[in-house]
DNA sequence: CGTCGGTTTGAGAGCCTTCAATTCTCGTGG
DNA sequence: CCACGAGAATTGAAGGCTCTCAAACCGACG
C-alpha cells in the first residue's frame, strides 16, 4: 500500500498494523535498546557512514532503504546488500567501517554510539547473547544471498533478488500486491554483479515468459511464483 | 559428483597424539579452550559434519584442509570456502548445520560439544567476547572473499584464490616457496563459480603471462606478485 | 518546452560453458 | 621393473551468454 513519497511514520514498528507482512520484526534486547534511541532522518542519496571512517555507531533502520557498497580499484561499485526497516548496520565492523552506507530512499534510523553499546554489552549477558545471535543471522543470510549468485546466470540472479524482496514484503505469490523496487537498475546491477543492460533484458525476458508483470519500472507483480522460485533457487 | 551420506560414525577417533603441528598465531580464549579438547583425525574425503544434521559441535582445525559446501537443486555444488589450520567451523550455525564439511586432505581437529560451549559462554564474558570477535572476523572475511568475485572475470577469481592461499602461507612474492593447492580443480571451480575447464585455462594463461609457474598441478610459484595482486584485487 | 537522469533496446565482440578428446599422474598388479 | 587403469588435468571447437558501445525512449522537473 506504500505510495511514492509516503511519510515515514512509526507504523513500521506497529506490529498489529502490518499483519503477516514483515517477517523481520524482532523484539530482542538489541532491538529494544536501539528503539529507545534518538531517531535520525536521512533524505535520499545521503551518506549514513563512509568506508574507512571510524566505526563509532550502530544503526537500526525504521523506514526507507539503504545500500551498502564499496569500490574496486578499477572503479566498479560493489553493492554488498540492501538494508530495510528492521535491519541493523554497523554491528559487524571492526575499528572502521568497511563499507559505505547510503540511503536509496528517504530513511529513518535509530542510532547508538558504539562505545555505549560495548559498555552495555559488558554489563548484560542477554544483550551480548542477542548480539551473537544477530551476527550469526547476518552471516547466514549473507551466505544465502551471495553464494548461490556466484553460480547463477543473470536472469536467475534477478529472480533471486525479486524473491528476496517479495519475501520481505510478505508476498507469497498470491496476486494483488506488487514488489516495490526502491533501488535503481544501476543499484541492482552492482548488487548482482551484472551490467545495467543485462538487468533490463532479464526483466524483459521474465515479463515475456509471464513470470512477472509491471506497470512501471519500480513495481513488479509476481505472476508465477512457482517458476520464479525454481529459477531463483537454481532448479535449472 | 554428489558424495554419499556419510555420518558421524565414519569419523576416525584418535586421542593418542596431540600433535604440535599447529602454527596458528591466534591465542584467544576460544582457541585456548578448543586446544584443550580431544583431537579427532580424519582421512581424506571424509564427512566431518553434514548439512541438516543437528549442529551439536564446534571445531578448530589443527592440520589438513576442509571444504564446506552444499548443493543447488540443479545438482551444482557450491563450495562456500576452505578451512585450514587455525580456522573454526560450526560457530555460526543455528540448530542445524547449513553446510557439509568434508576433509580434502588428511585433517585433524579439536572438537567441543556445542552445549558445553554455550554453558561455558554463559559463565565467561571473555569467551563470549571472543566469540563475537570470531563471528565478526568470519563475516568480514567472507564478505571480502565472495563479494568481489561476483564482479570479476574467471582469471581474476583464480588470481584471488592464489593470493588468499599465498597470504595464508605467509608468501609475499619473494621467490622460493610455492603455494600448495590441496584441493582439486573441481573444488576450485565449485568455489569460484566457474567450470573446471575455465579454471585450467586460467592457470595456463597466468603461466603464459609469467605471473605464476608450476612444476605439478598442485604446486604454484608466484613469479610476479605485483601483477597477480592487481589482477586479483580488481585493478582492471 | 527542453533538459536530465534513468530505463530500454539493438548490434557486434569477447568470454565462458559444454561436449569431446588427449595427456598426465600415480597407485596397483602382473 | 614395467604395463595398466582410473581419476584428474589439460586442450580444442562450437555455441550461448554477457559485456560494451550506441541510440532511442520515458518521466520528472524547472
Amino acid at each position: 500500500m506504500r505510495v511514492g513519497h509516503a511519510r515515514f511514520d512509526d507504523r513500521i514498528f506497529d506490529e498489529t498494523s502490518r499483519g503477516s507482512a514483515n517477517s523481520t520484526i524482532r523484539t530482542g534486547p538489541m532491538t529494544l535498546l536501539l528503539r529507545a534511541q534518538k531517531m535520525i532522518r536521512f533524505a535520499s542519496k545521503q551518506i549514513i557512514f563512509h568506508e574507512d571512517d571510524p566505526a563509532d555507531a550502530v544503526f537500526l533502520f525504521a523506514s526507507g532503504t539503504v545500500g551498502q557498497y564499496r569500490f574496486l580499484p578499477n572503479g566498479r561499485r560493489l553493492v554488498a546488500g540492501f538494508l530495510f526497516p528492521g535491519d541493523f548496520a554497523g554491528l559487524s565492523f571492526g575499528e572502521r567501517y568497511s563499507l559505505t552506507a547510503q540511503s536509496i530512499a528517504p530513511t529513518s534510523a535509530y542510532s547508538l554510539p558504539r562505545a555505549e553499546l560495548n559498555l552495555l554489552c559488558s554489563h548484560s549477558t542477554a544483550l551480548q547473547t542477542d548480539l551473537v545471535c544477530l551476527l550469526k543471522q547476518e552471516l547466514v543470510s549473507e551466505r544465502e544471498a551471495h553464494l548461490p549468485m556466484l553460480h547463477q546466470a543473470a536472469h536467475a540472479r534477478v529472480a533471486r533478488l525479486l524473491l528476496m524482496l517479495a519475501r520481505r514484503e510478505g508476498i507469497d505469490g498470491g496476486n494483488g500486491e506488487a514488489v516495490q523496487l526502491t533501488m535503481t537498475r544501476g543499484d541492482i546491477a552492482d548488487y548482482l554483479g551484472i551490467s545495467v543492460e543485462t538487468v533490463c533484458r532479464s526483466f524483459t525476458k521474465l515479463k515475456e515468459e509471464g513470470l512477472i508483470a509491471s506497470s512501471s519500472p519500480d513495481r513488479i507483480w509476481i505472476k508465477n511464483m512457482a517458476r520464479l522460485s525454481s529459477l531463483g533457487e537454481g532448479q535449472d
